[in-house]
DNA sequence: CGCGACAGTTATAGACTGTAACTAAATCAA
DNA sequence: TTGATTTAGTTACAGTCTATAACTGTCGCG
């Protein structure tokens, strides 16, 4: 576990900390975003207020922590999911598998969810880790798509794709990681669809939007999922 | 316009009204929904803190008058773009149409999309005037799918749609107000992928998250369509 | 013309973020 | 072991914000 091996007074701060934020999840459960407060988070801690700034920054740097696990841990959700799949796996039913992991992990908490594709400020700040933690939960999907053969709907994003990965490196690099060369642009186009996908239909869920439709999330993301496997000629 | 043949006072009222949402408009568009405080709004119209609740009950009551407009003004966008068609129009170009009518009424104002699809507190409130929009935003997404012949995998949403239909008597009048009788299922189930596909290109986009990616929102969204129209075998 | 509804005011309470200045305790080096 | 230093924690405070209360003019209708 984390902690070990580290001098008591780290491993009490870190135990510390991780109480704050198990705290920040409730409330975050409870009432949105909006309802995070510093000082009530102290008050049930056992501090006094200001004594938080020594673990947190600001109610700010707070929150982005709690982005970062909650990407994090979406990304572990997918990963671990990946590695469940029997080696000869059909892409069709990799996808499938994916897109449920994700959906499951939303479902069972929602405002982490929300957090994690929660309207940023217009000013964003877009922390560059959220970029690597948004790349580990779409890798998987990737090689999937890599002996897909698009239909002419999607082939202008695929070309889109093909330039994006030609002109930026490290985007070729992490393409490359999950699928052959030359398959960088198919890959990425399926990647970014999926993306679109689970964020359509797990956002609406999440915020509720659903409620009262006469249909369950699940059969709505795989229904989208296997057009996509479908638009990408996958088995 | 809306004012006239009111008594001068009611007149004045809704001038003060009209402004007042106007500066929140622009606070949300500089920091989000968090920017909007009413003590600013004040000092900036020239009132004194607490007159601004004689003008809106709550800062949260005027957050959802702010909702019900942007709502009301996207319905109003694709309804335009609707009727701008012309009456023969395919089925596939005029699903390109109103969903690049959604694109650009929310590209040109993110932060207004991001107020509509923004989370909500977990304990939503969910306006009953906010379904009443999405439907009028959605409704002319219906005849379009009216003939299809939807594929094997989505068929399953259809079914799930027809008996939402079958079930619900305000949905199924509403969707016959577009379709004709029989063609509910089928009309629903492409609502209800039309909008988890335009809420995921375009929150996506407006969130901020395509920066920096080699493409645009309008290639992806109209890819999602064309496949979108392929599924239900439209011309 | 007079009275009631309404716009607006100041004062105030309460929640929250964040800083400053200070104290006590734990850690570490010599 | 001791003494300096880091670190956890404190209280006090400034500032912003929402919201209510109590009060004062003023508009406009009958």
């Amino acid at each position: 576990m984390t902690g070990s091996q580290l001098t008591p007074r780290a491993r009490y701060r870190e135990q510390t900390r991780a109480e704050i934020k198990e705290i920040a999840l409730r409330q975050l459960a409870e009432g949105g975003t909006a309802a995070v407060a510093l000082t009530r988070i102290a008050k049930e801690v056992g501090l006094s207020g200001p004594a938080l700034y020594r673990y947190f920054d600001s109610r700010d740097a707070l929150l982005t922590d709690l982005i970062r696990d909650a990407y994090a841990d979406l990304a572990a959700a997918v990963g671990e999911a990946a590695g469940a799949l029997p080696p000869g796996t059909a892409p069709r039913a990799r996808l499938q598998a994916l897109a449920a992991a994700c959906r499951d992990w939303a479902a069972a908490q929602p405002h982490r969810y929300l957090l994690i594709e929660g309207t940023p400020v217009p000013g964003y700040s877009a922390p560059p880790d959220t970029l690597e933690s948004a790349r580990a939960v779409l890798g998987p999907f990737l090689p999937a798509f890599a002996q897909g053969a698009p239909t002419a709907a999607v082939r202008p994003v695929v070309e889109q794709m093909t330039a994006w990965a030609a002109g930026d490196e490290a985007v070729a690099r992490w393409a490359r990681a999950h699928v052959p060369a030359g398959a960088e642009g198919t890959a990425l186009a399926g990647g970014v669809l999926a993306w679109t996908h689970l964020h359509g239909a797990i956002g609406l869920e999440a915020a509720g939007q659903f409620t009262g439709m006469g249909h369950d999330g699940g059969t709505l993301l795989t229904a989208q999922f296997d057009v996509l496997a479908d638009t990408f000629g996958l088995d």
